[in-house]
DNA sequence: AAGTCGGGGTC
DNA sequence: GACCCAGACTT
């Protein structure tokens, strides 16, 4: 199958039964576009479409988002994940804003160099707002193209990369390179899915070697499994008299880099010394465990109750800290279980 | 080339 | 439970 047929049938397929209604295909601006793809890395589009909706509204524009503080970016992130999206989407718009006078580049070399935009999403961003030939490689793409050359090995890995890049940039069109690049991904999200796909809707499937092969199913290869480790924390919930929690700031970079959670401990016994409190050792209540699972590893987290003994309410040095008030919630970023932890247990 | 970064969908 | 998702970045 040549390029033009690749991309013919696959633009036919796009205009007669592709999704046009996106919230980020209202305007296919390179603003929307970026926000959209960043936040689509990794992440579903179900799972993206109501935080997309709020971020546009709360940053109409990326001068909004340059003058916003980092928190709030981070508060409207909270339960999207992978949290170095947000801090990179809010330097990138700063550079934007305040050095390229609001302009986003129009080239993937220059798109590729903000931070948080690699290779494919940069494609993305160049061919769906300014119609410049450029190429993507996400997900989808990987997976239709793993199929339809059936490509073994897993996607992820340099060398099937390298190939299915080749394959990638050869049925790019120099037409409509923006709905191509759209159709794509349609196609991998909707017709070409993991398991089940719909390949008698595909417009592919009479040159599909995966289907010619009954491949489907084994393509493209899964990712090489790993066990996960185990890991284990105190979480403390820390109360004052006006039934605030005590929240402290994680590190700019690492897990849940800039988020607000509550403060750790690997024992109880070294609470008072690792935070500087007195407590109340009798009011001390450990609750139901519960069990966080990242992309690497599992974290098992026990939180505990504790009371300071009245009336220190200062406390803290070291870390940023606040006082949570659950009725008055700050606009601020918080851990996943952090945020669950507070809706149980705050009160 | 392997590890770090999240959280939720889906089977 | 496992596995994956419109990946980027560091080591």
């Amino acid at each position: 199958m040549t390029p033009d047929q690749f991309h013919t049938a696959v633009l036919e397929w796009y205009d007669r039964h592709g999704r046009h209604d996106l919230p980020w295909q209202a305007e296919k601006t390179a603003y929307f576009t970026w926000i959209s793809e960043i936040m689509l890395q990794q992440t579903q589009v179900k799972t993206v479409i109501p935080y997309f909706e709020r971020f546009i509204e709360r940053f109409p524009s990326v001068h909004d988002l340059a003058d916003a503080e980092q928190d709030e970016v981070l508060h409207l992130w909270t339960g999207l994940g992978y949290y170095a999206r947000a801090r990179n989407l809010h330097k990138t718009a700063r550079i934007v804003s305040r050095e390229l006078g609001g302009e986003f580049p129009t080239t993937v070399d220059d798109m590729e160099a903000l931070p948080g935009i690699g290779r494919s999403t940069a494609g993305a961003i160049v061919s769906i707002s300014t119609g410049n030939r450029a190429a993507i490689l996400d997900g989808n793409v990987k997976r239709v193209l793993a199929r339809f050359y059936a490509i073994e090995g897993w996607p992820g890995s340099p060398a099937v990369m390298k190939e299915l890049w080749g394959y990638a940039e050869r049925n790019t069109p120099h037409q409509r390179v923006g709905d191509y690049t759209q159709a794509m991904m349609d196609l991998g999200a909707t017709l070409c899915t993991r398991s089940k796909p719909s390949c008698l809707l595909c417009p592919l499937q009479s040159h599909c070697e995966a289907k010619a092969l009954s491949l489907t199913d084994k393509l493209p290869s899964p990712r090489p499994k790993k066990t996960l480790p185990v890991k284990q924390t105190l979480m403390l919930m820390i109360h004052n008299d006006a039934g605030e929690v005590l929240l402290h700031q994680r590190p700019p970079s690492g897990i849940w880099g800039g988020l607000w959670s509550l403060p750790e401990v690997a024992d109880l016994r070294d609470a008072p010394a690792t935070l500087g409190v007195e407590l109340e050792a009798d009011a001390t209540e450990v609750l139901e465990p519960l069990r966080h699972t990242f992309s690497h590893y599992h974290l098992d987290i026990t939180p505990a109750r504790v009371t300071l003994k009245s009336p220190t309410n200062s406390v803290m040095e070291g870390a940023p800290a606040l006082w949570y008030n659950v009725d008055q919630p700050a606009n601020i970023g918080l851990a996943a279980p952090v945020k669950r932890l507070l809706e149980r247990y705050a009160s």
